[in-house]
DNA sequence: GCGGAGACCCTTTTT
DNA sequence: GGGTCTCCGC
């Protein structure tokens, strides 16, 4: 068997990882190192070379995206479809597995999966509907409890509320939640981890099978993991199976949504026998940028310890870009991307990165005003519009009577006179019968609870459904959507819609029937039962709520933030607001775990970047809708002062607009770094300003009483 | 049932 | 500053 085109494309490291012999394998793979082609190639190598089975290999990844690629380029690599082999996201395999062993899993055949939208809407009425006021338990902070309960593996029976009333009562809500779940057959994102290692937990005979079965398991950034998926991976290794996982403790920087980089070094105390491999060498940026890099992160405490090198050349220094305010900020991006443009450079080689994104508008504005077309990643994907999510609920409804999320949705929509009352009668009926607000239709109806205007519009409504289910049966997808979109009234309920935005809905849902045209089920190696059609659609909708929508194509400039520019290269790298309170981001900036996090996340900024490295601060920023002096950030003082060099032009006098600005805010007759002296505070430095005046107010950090805002009216500070 | 006025919020995002 | 949600009046 001839392995030269699994092993040619290697360098010592990376093969070493790919042929390692059987084992427990951790690589820790730098930035730009090669990390997925070693996950490939790894797989090509367990297939071509040591003859194992796909159907042997499990291989997770986070995002489709990932999972997409790795199959394709597997493919690519061996030119032979990987049938059997399993590819797919920690959800996607989770709920490959729940659809398997629905019975044993105690869920009903059809569940369908509830989005983080939906989760939301149900949390937030279930909160109502217990008679809670939600400024107390606000559903989102709910929702952030009863998904990190679940991400942590805990049941609401197995926590302790420590005689606190506020978690005794967010406990209860996770318990009525989880209740209102099971009875409408839904199963939210961090349930179906959680179902999925339950189901092996009480089936050990089925866990069973798939230890003898999966033998290789390979995992993509390991460092994401959080503790019901490392607990899930750990169940599923058996004593002759094998876990590869491959991760970067560098760029973890998500921990806030629960994944724990300790897992990296719980790996090895779990695995004394496991062994590890570094790939530290770069193919992507220059020396300086790597050299920046590295210092930058040698401040963190705890690492597996890495260093990135390249055999590449030093490269340009590291710009930094002190601007006097936002504006000037997006300017000068702008004025440097014409510039490289000139060079004969192209726009989609270069990004704008940004710590929130709150910061894009004004960079925006200011490349719309050079005329200089880009892409910004992130906002609203296909299946979370409006329109889409309307024509679904639809779909939803039709495929699971029981679906009170997607029915509340829909019911009056397009409006058909079922108003606020007449709902809130339905929840109370459907609550006090334990059904399902599609049967308390029927029980209101009976029951005539209501006045007969409303319950002719509840019988024009149960009519709809009615000829909706009866007209979709037996007929393809396509036609089913086209029908429902069609006869639900969506369609020209969206065309009076005014302008563009009206268009575009219909476009999308014209989109959407064409989806349903192109869908395809998965072909599943064995034994899952057959899926309905459409319930394998409405799953694939919100387990792949698809690409982020921009006009693709043509040469655009790149803007996104620093979390979604990972695993992404560009050839020139803007990094805006580097600046304290904004990045690090002053909600973190207290806790010494989160800001080694920011210090990650500006490692993985840095790390983006192959020719050119811009970073850029303003001194004064307006962001949420006031003016702040800033500081630099200290990340940008951790560089090497040989690696940067400043590209403020020396000597540059502020223009008017922003020397005036200035000394109006100067009014309170105090300069940042002054020192003063407080009645009762005692001695300090002024730190920030805000507004102007004399109701403008002063940030001043006290030597014995810390930092402080106070009014400039009433603070009667004495200039030292 | 809709549209306007006011309250409220405001880090990062995938599934 | 701006986007979203809520409430109230028509």
């Amino acid at each position: 068997m001839d392995v030269s085109q699994i092993l040619d494309p290697l360098n010592d490291a990376q093969r070493q990882a790919v042929c390692a012999p059987a084992g427990h394998i951790q690589i820790l793979a730098g930035a730009g190192s090669g990390k997925t082609r070693v996950l490939v190639h790894r797989i090509a190598w367990l297939m071509q070379a040591e003859g194992v089975s796909p159907y042997s290999i499990l291989s997770v990844t986070f995002t489709n995206k990932a999972a997409g690629e790795m199959r394709s380029r597997i493919e690519h690599l061996l030119k032979i479809p990987a049938g059997g082999l399993w590819v797919g996201t920690f959800h996607g395999i989770a709920h490959r597995l729940l659809r398997a062993h629905w019975k044993e899993a105690d869920l009903p055949q059809g569940f369908q999966i509830l989005d983080s939208e939906d989760q939301l809407r149900t949390i937030r009425r279930l909160i109502r509907d217990m008679g809670l006021d939600d400024n107390h338990y606000p559903p989102k902070e709910a929702q952030w409890y009863i998904n990190a309960r679940k991400d942590e593996g805990q049941r609401p029976e197995n926590i302790d509320h420590r005689n606190d009333p506020h978690l005794r009562q967010m406990i209860e809500i996770y318990h009525q939640y989880e209740a209102m779940c099971r009875r409408t057959g839904v199963v939210d994102f961090a349930e179906l981890l959680l179902r999925a290692h339950e189901l092996w937990l009480k089936h050990p005979q089925m866990l069973h099978h798939y230890q003898q079965r999966f033998k290789h398991i390979l995992v993509d950034e390991f460092q994401d993991t959080n503790t019901i998926q490392y607990a899930w991976l750990r169940m599923l290794v058996g004593k002759d199976s094998h876990m590869f996982a491959v991760g970067d403790d560098d760029q973890s920087i998500y921990g806030w949504r629960g994944a724990r980089v300790e897992n990296i070094h719980q790996f090895g105390k779990d695995y004394k026998n496991s062994s590890i491999f570094r790939l530290e060498q770069n193919y992507r940026s220059t020396g300086n940028i790597l050299n920046a890099a590295n210092a930058l992160i040698a401040n963190n405490s705890e690492r597996m310890g890495k260093n990135l090198w390249t055999e590449g050349e030093e490269g340009e220094k590291i710009r930094i870009y002190a601007a006097f305010n936002e504006l000037d900020e997006a300017n000068y991006i702008a004025d440097q991307i014409l510039t490289w443009v000139e060079g004969t450079g192209l726009r989609s080689e270069c990004a704008l990165l940004y710590r929130s994104n709150a910061q894009s508008r004004v960079l925006e504005e200011a490349l719309i005003k050079n005329r200089i077309p880009y892409r910004i990643y992130g906002g609203l994907r296909f299946f979370e519009r409006q329109e889409i999510k309307d024509a679904l609920s639809y779909l939803r409804l039709i495929d699971n009577d029981r679906d009170d999320a997607a029915l509340e949705r829909i019911i009056n929509l397009p409006t058909r006179g079922i108003g606020n009352r007449t709902v809130e009668v339905l929840r109370e009926t459907a609550r006090n019968n334990g059904c399902s607000l599609w049967q308390a239709i029927t029980t209101v109806q009976q029951e005539k609870a209501l006045p007969a205007r409303a319950l002719q519009a509840l019988q024009n409504f149960a009519d709809l459904m009615q000829g909706l289910i009866e007209a979709t049966q037996n007929v393809e997808l396509a036609e089913k959507i086209e029908h429902v979109i069609h006869h639900s009234a969506l369609r020209t309920h969206y065309a009076k819609e005014k302008g563009e935005k009206g268009q575009a809905r219909l476009e999308n849902l014209e989109e959407l029937i064409n989806a349903g045209r192109s869908f395809e089920m998965d072909a599943y190696d064995d034994d899952l039962p057959e899926m309905d059609e459409l319930a394998a659609f409405l799953s694939h909708a919100a387990l792949e709520a698809g690409e982020r929508q921009a006009q693709e194509g043509d040469d655009c400039v790149q803007l996104m933030t620093l979390h979604t520019a990972k695993g992404l290269e560009f050839k020139q790298v803007f990094l805006c607001g580097v600046e304290e309170d904004l990045f690090p981001h002053r909600l973190s900036a207290d806790d010494p775990a989160r800001l080694q996090e920011e210090r990650r996340l500006c490692y993985v900024g840095m790390t983006r970047a192959m020719q050119r490295l811009t970073l850029c601060y303003a001194e004064k920023r307006r962001l949420y809708g006031d003016d702040k002096y800033t500081r630099p950030s200290r990340f940008i003082k951790e560089l090497p002062a040989e690696l940067v060099e400043d590209v403020r032009m020396p000597g540059f006098v502020a223009p008017a607009a922003s020397s005036m600005y200035l000394q109006e805010e100067n009014n309170t007759g105090l300069k940042l770094g002054q020192r003063v002296m407080h009645k009762k505070f005692g001695e300090g430095v002024v730190l920030n300003y805000e507004g102007a005046g004399q109701h403008a107010r002063v940030q001043i950090n006290f030597a014995n009483a810390g930092s402080k805002w106070l009014v400039m009216e009433y603070a009667n500070l004495m200039i030292l």
